[in-house]
RNA sequence: GGGAUCGUGGGGUAGCUUGGUAACCUUCGGGCCUUGGGUGCCCGUCCCCUCGGUUCAAAUCCGAGCGAUCCCA
């Protein structure tokens, strides 16, 4: 493939950079996956219509397909959410000052990034306005407000919103943006027991999600205790392992003991009259998530999306010559209006001027699950051809119960993603037993790398600085023996175990 | 936080060394053609990232800014 945008092009003989004699490159992705992942992932979120670069540095603009996975996404969290209790409430964008100052640990956890308003129209605020980075100091004091008695606990509120972090580090679609879509859940509790349950309701949640709507293996875990959300008792993690061996967190929860509690006086009265603090809790799951299932199933043909989120799952491309063209299409259409009825989200793709060939690599690209093709054969013989995307898997099939069938290949085509993620994470987890082996182990394959560990943080910093990879998680039952005796940094005794891995 | 590379119609590139009418492929719009893996033809719309400097003249040379990608911390 002709290195045609890559700058060290120039360096190549002449012939090597004439420029293409067909369009096909251009309109499909360019890049490889494996060879520049950064530059194909950037490919993909654009080529497939995701998203585009706003003309402020850090800020996407989300384009209608990239929004409909977004939305998916959040439909099926938002009803796990109201099944369990919780209920949706907004709060603003802007946060006083003197709010964010309420809680200590916060202010000083997101200072450096926070963007502030400092002027209405043409005059000088007296107090100036945080653009909200998360929204704790802002809700607890309402919850403060509404919590009385007992009775009122739990009391669980959830917003979907979009928060600024104004970090200057370079833009990854989804990724890293300044702005970002999320949901911030927080929750108050008679008791630690309500509120660790809490905690892990959402957390399970977390990874219900990946699993069954994502098509991607989770791993639980806790975040050792230097990076523990601002202010936290326990931070909870789900991290999914990028194909470039790199580790994302993915979602998160926290117990935040009484400290929140007590920041901002949310008490109740207890059956025996007794003042109390409340055990709260937070949790979230941001549009990072987008850019990991991006990152996971997508190849070098363009976008792969698992069926459940795909704002198109099936497409069905007739394919006629000129004295079969009416039977084809209307046997294709026909086709499609039963798969419509059968709640299957299908596009009739009857295009004239663009061949087959055309649309194939245009829906791949799109990332659409499941193509069927009809043409003169499939009509003919009361058939339908089902080609699977992620591997181009081709069957033909009985007309007759299409909408069952098609179901039935969805659902393997989910199967298919997530079992290929689980292959993937299954060989990338490995154990070494010193300083020398974590480096070595990570440098050459990437991935996770459990050791024992002292819990000292001192202990990461060796591999921090050597090869940026750092503790991802430990387990979340703080009981578990460690994998190892001793600390492979320091040789100390083990507390526990902990995953390595370079991160996003 | 440090370094490198780069910025030319919507996407991909040529032109820059040696300053002088911006060219090509593709997309897009209109027309013709009509299909088992990016079909062919005709017509049309749309560009030199921004600001400053040098110059009779800047896409080209110089400076700053903005933005993107990559590598390192």
């Amino acid at each position: 493939m002709p290195a045609t945008n890559h700058p060290s092009g120039s360096l190549l003989a002449p012939w090597a950079t004439t420029h293409l004699m067909s369009g096909e490159q251009e309109l499909g992705i360019t890049e490889s996956k494996e060879h520049s992942p950064g530059e194909w992932y950037a490919e993909v979120v654009q080529k497939a219509g995701l998203a585009d670069y706003a003309p402020m540095g850090g800020f996407i603009v989300t384009r209608p397909r990239g929004y409909a996975i977004w939305e998916r996404i959040q439909n099926n969290l938002d009803g796990w959410f109201k099944d369990t209790g919780v209920q949706n409430a907004y709060f603003p964008l802007f946060i006083p000052e003197s709010y964010l100052e309420k809680e200590k640990d916060v202010v000083e956890g997101f200072d450096p990034e926070v963007a502030w308003v400092t002027h209405g129209g043409h005059d000088e605020l007296e107090e100036r306005l945080a653009v909200r980075p998360t929204s704790e100091s802002i809700i607890a004091p309402f919850m403060a407000q509404w919590t009385r008695s007992h009775r009122d606990l739990p009391m669980r509120l959830n917003q979907w919103c979009s928060v600024v972090r104004w970090e200057a580090t370079e833009t990854k679609p989804f990724f890293r943006t300044k702005e970002f879509l999320w949901q911030e859940g927080h929750t108050a509790h008679a008791d630690e027991d309500g509120a660790w349950e809490e905690t892990m309701t959402r957390l399970d949640q977390y990874a219900r999600l990946y699993e069954e709507v994502m098509a991607m293996p989770p791993l639980k875990g806790r975040k050792p205790p230097h990076d523990k959300f601002p202010g936290a008792h326990t931070t909870t993690t789900i991290e999914t392992l990028m194909p470039d061996g790199k580790s994302v967190q993915a979602a998160t929860s926290h117990y935040l003991g009484t400290s929140f509690g007590e920041a901002f006086d949310i008490t109740y009265a207890d059956a025996d009259e007794e003042e109390n603090t409340a055990h709260t809790t937070s949790w979230g799951l941001s549009w990072r998530a987008m850019g990991a299932l991006i990152m996971t199933h997508s190849d070098d043909q363009g976008l792969v999306l698992p069926p459940a989120l795909a704002p198109d799952q099936v497409v069905v491309v007739p394919i006629w010559q000129e004295d079969n063209q009416e039977e084809v299409v209307d046997y294709a259409a026909d086709l499609a209006a039963e798969l419509d009825e059968a709640g299957v989200r299908v596009e009739l793709d009857d295009r004239e001027h663009r061949n087959p060939g055309f649309k194939y690599n245009e829906h791949e690209l799109h990332g659409v699950p499941l193509r069927v093709e009809i043409g003169p054969h499939e009509v003919e013989d009361g058939e339908a051809t089902l080609v699977h995307r992620p591997d181009g898997d081709t069957e033909t099939v009985d007309r007759d119960g299409i909408a069952d069938t098609v179901t039935e290949h969805l659902d393997t085509v989910h199967a298919k993603l997530y079992a290929d993620a689980e292959e993937t994470l299954e060989g990338e987890i490995r154990e070494a037993e010193s300083r020398e082996e974590i480096l070595g182990t990570i440098g050459q394959h990437g991935g996770y790398v459990k050791c024992g560990w002292c819990g000292d943080e001192d202990c990461e910093e060796p591999i921090k600085e050597a090869i940026a990879a750092e503790i991802v998680m430990v387990p979340l039952n703080r009981d578990e023996e460690p994998i190892h005796d001793d600390c492979a940094i320091c040789g100390e005794e083990a507390e526990e175990t902990a995953y390595f891995a370079k991160s996003y």
